[in-house]
Order: structure tokens, then C-alpha cells, then sequence
DNA sequence: TTATTTTTTTAGATTTACCTAAAAATAATA
DNA sequence: TATTATTTTTAGGTAAATCTAAAAAAATAA
């Protein structure tokens, strides 16, 4: 059984193997809030542990192990997300700090009835997907809207980024999940895009379109 | 903001509180599963933090501030509990190891909406009164069920032992929460009692009175 | 390819909550 | 009241997770 802290760390690491390979031990710290000598110690523990890999200078990946606790804790994290959405009507910007405590409730029991509870779910409230009590979930393809040209359509499925600030102002939009939008231009002098929604024009940054993720329908 | 440990340290001794007006080291030591000399370096910490009064050799009394510190998280204990059963279908002996660390999840909004949406619960699954967001809540006026006498009667509406063997049993014995019972009688010999439950004859011993709560209705 | 910058690690401290062993205070008993 | 037993505290230490400052390795630029 991991720490708190421990939890965290894989929990982060996991993530952070989404976009590269190894994982550096800056991005690390710059993820979980703290310098980069205490990374280099908490990695050593974790390695002795055998939840990641490990070589100096190098970088670490997860060994099987360590992806099984991360994914744990992710399904807890999204699992607790839904239940503050569905059931205690919070908005999906004000749930993330509250689930990064919830995921650390250690009850099997807990997680697998809450799981029942709210239906067996298969994403959260930003699109990301629930892995199964067996760490098994679909690998969504999603492309970022920021890749998408000017005629492309689709559905907003995502976001990659969690923070109450973008996700009230993508709220303010009328860009949330399942919302249709297509391409209706873009802009040369600084790529923010145009996009129809609900009928309706809208003009958004390159920082905004690089964090919503659609599944789409046009053509490509 | 209080630790993880400060909170529990608050908590079970508000809990000796209700018996003992001073609280010793050692009683918060056999709860709190630690050594007396780490309850003296705990307590003066709260004591410099202004939870605690504190008198060497004396013992602790909780401040208006620690009392109040101290119901804050018996009520997130008890809502949680409330969660468990209701919701989760948790029975009434799988719920207090949970809750043990539900209630420390630091989120004001999430325990209001939790309560909102059990519908304001009085009280708990073991009987126990449920504060208000303001720390109020009726003291209820129980009686043990083991200073009744050979006709008295009443309803059990609480337990003041939440361990899980001893609620299994209670559960076998068909003692559950609301069950009317009358005194039948009382062993010479060890002190056991002959009571009488959904028309049924059975014994309970000592120990087990001594943790069944009563509201008495009959002849006192 | 050398020099500079960036990244990572080591070494040594700090804080929190705990421990053991011994001393001091209080309570109980002879 | 003196002695014994119990309770509580002090003193000094440990483990987990952090920190700062300095050294070492790797990456980048001149």
C-alpha cells in the first residue's frame, strides 16, 4: 500500500507518460508543486518499490506495477468527479481539487459500490474516460481542435486541461461537452480560430483551442 | 487549518470529553493507538494552537474553538456514514473505518451539498445525533440498556460501541436500531439479561447491554 | 570542441508525528 | 506518613517528505 504522497507521484508520472516516453524529473516537479532534489528522492523510493524504472540522469517510466497503482487512482479521481457532478450538482470546474483528496480514500469496497451507484460510468465530466475495476478503459481518439482546418467539424468530447479559470471561461463560450462546432475560419495574424456553436460565431485563442479535444465528423 | 492527526486528536477528545470533564493522556493514548509521551508533545501543540486547555498533569479540556473544531468533523463522520448506508448499501458495521477517513476531506461546499442531498439527516446509522452546519444538535437523553429493570421497555436508538464485531452480533441477535425490547430478566449469577424482542426470548450479556442505548417509554 | 546553460543529483537540514528510556509528579497502599 | 505503583512528562532519536546550496552530468550554443 502506497502514501498519500506516493499516489501522487505515480498518479502525476502516469500522466505525464501520455505525451513522452520517459519522464523528466522537472516536469515532475513542476506537476506536483515542489523542487526537483525531493522528486529525485521520492523516485529512488519508488523504484526501490518497484513501481517505476529508473536510470540517473535518465528519467523514469512506470513498470507495470506502478501504471496498475496510477490507473487506480485515476479511476478513483473520475469516479469521484461524476458523483460531485450527478449527484451533489457541482459545476465540472469545481470538482477537481475535491476529487485530489477523494482519490486517496482507500476502501475497494467504496470505489466498486460508488461505481454501481452512479451507473458504472465511462467518462468523468470533462470527457476523460473511467477505467474499470480491471484498469481496462477505451483509448479515446481525439484530435485537439487547434489541429482541425477551416471546414472540419465535429464534437467536443474533452479538455486537457482542468483548471476552474478554463473551463469557466470555455462554460462562458458555450463550449462544453457534446456542443457541435466546425471550423469557420482562421485568423493569419494570430491563429485564434472562428467557430460556429449553437448557431452561433465565436472567435477563440490558440490557448483555448489547444486544450478542447474533439471526435470528429468532417471532412478530413 | 488543522492536520490529518490534529483532527483526530480533537476528535476522540471530544468523544472522553462526554464522560470525563478532563481528558487524560493515557485515555487518549489507548484511542488514538499511540504512546502516551507522543499524546504530551500532541497536546501542547493544540494547546499552543488554542484548541486545548492545558494543565500538566492535569489533563485537557477542549476550548469553544476545539469543541467547535471537534463536532465540525463528527458531523462530516457521521453524514458520510449516512452515505455509506443509505446510498452505497454499506451495512451499519462496515461504515466506521470509511467514514474514519471520509471525514477528513477539507471542502466546506462538499459536505453542505452531501448533506443537502441525504435530505438533512437527524442521525446516524448507529443512532448518533448529526450536528448542523452551525454545530448544533439535540442531545438526546438515552438510558443503557443495562441500568433497566425487570419490565421496563423501551426502543434502541443508539449504540455507544461502533466496532464491527460487536454490531454484527447485535445485528444476529435481531438488536438493530428501532426494535422495541422489554426486560424480562435478570441472571443472579452473571448479571446477563433476559430480554424480549420481536416476541422472541433472548439473552444478552453485561457487555452487550452495556453498549445498547434505550429510549424508555415504560414503567421507570 | 570548448564554453555555457540547463537539468539532475548529492549532502546536509528541517518539520511532523512518532518512538524508547528515564525522570518527575501524582495517586494509592501499607 | 512512608512506600509503592501509576501516570505523565522530558530528553533524545527515528522515518517520511520536504527544503537549500553546491556538485555533477547532460544538453545546447558559440
Amino acid at each position: 500500500m502506497q502514501s498519500f504522497t506516493e499516489e501522487n507521484y505515480l498518479k502525476i508520472i502516469y500522466h505525464l507518460s501520455e505525451s513522452n516516453n520517459t519522464v523528466q524529473t522537472n516536469a515532475i516537479a513542476e506537476q506536483i508543486q515542489t523542487k526537483p532534489a525531493s522528486v529525485t528522492d521520492m523516485i529512488k523510493k519508488l523504484a526501490d518499490k518497484g513501481f517505476v524504472d529508473y536510470i540517473k540522469y535518465q528519467g523514469v517510466t512506470l513498470t507495470d506495477r506502478g501504471r496498475n497503482a496510477a490507473i487506480d487512482i485515476v479511476r478513483k479521481h473520475r469516479l469521484w468527479e461524476v458523483f460531485l457532478v450527478d449527484k451533489l450538482n457541482f459545476k465540472w470546474d469545481e470538482v477537481h481539487e475535491v476529487a485530489e483528496e477523494l482519490e486517496h480514500i482507500k476502501s475497494e469496497a467504496l470505489i466498486e459500490r460508488l461505481d454501481e451507484f452512479l451507473g458504472f460510468p465511462k467518462s468523468d465530466p470533462h470527457g476523460d474516460p473511467i477505467p474499470d475495476k480491471n484498469g481496462r478503459f477505451a483509448k479515446t481518439q481525439f484530435i485537439k481542435l487547434i489541429d482541425l482546418k477551416i471546414g472540419d467539424g465535429g464534437t467536443i468530447t474533452g479538455v486537457s486541461q482542468h483548471s476552474s479559470a478554463f473551463l469557466k471561461h470555455l462554460e462562458k463560450l458555450g463550449l462544453t461537452l457534446g456542443k457541435q462546432i466546425q471550423i469557420t475560419d482562421v485568423t493569419d495574424f494570430d491563429g485564434s480560430m472562428e467557430i460556429l456553436v449553437a448557431n452561433k460565431q465565436i472567435n477563440i485563442s490558440r490557448e483555448v483551442a489547444k486544450h478542447i479535444l474533439i471526435s470528429t465528423n468532417g471532412k478530413n
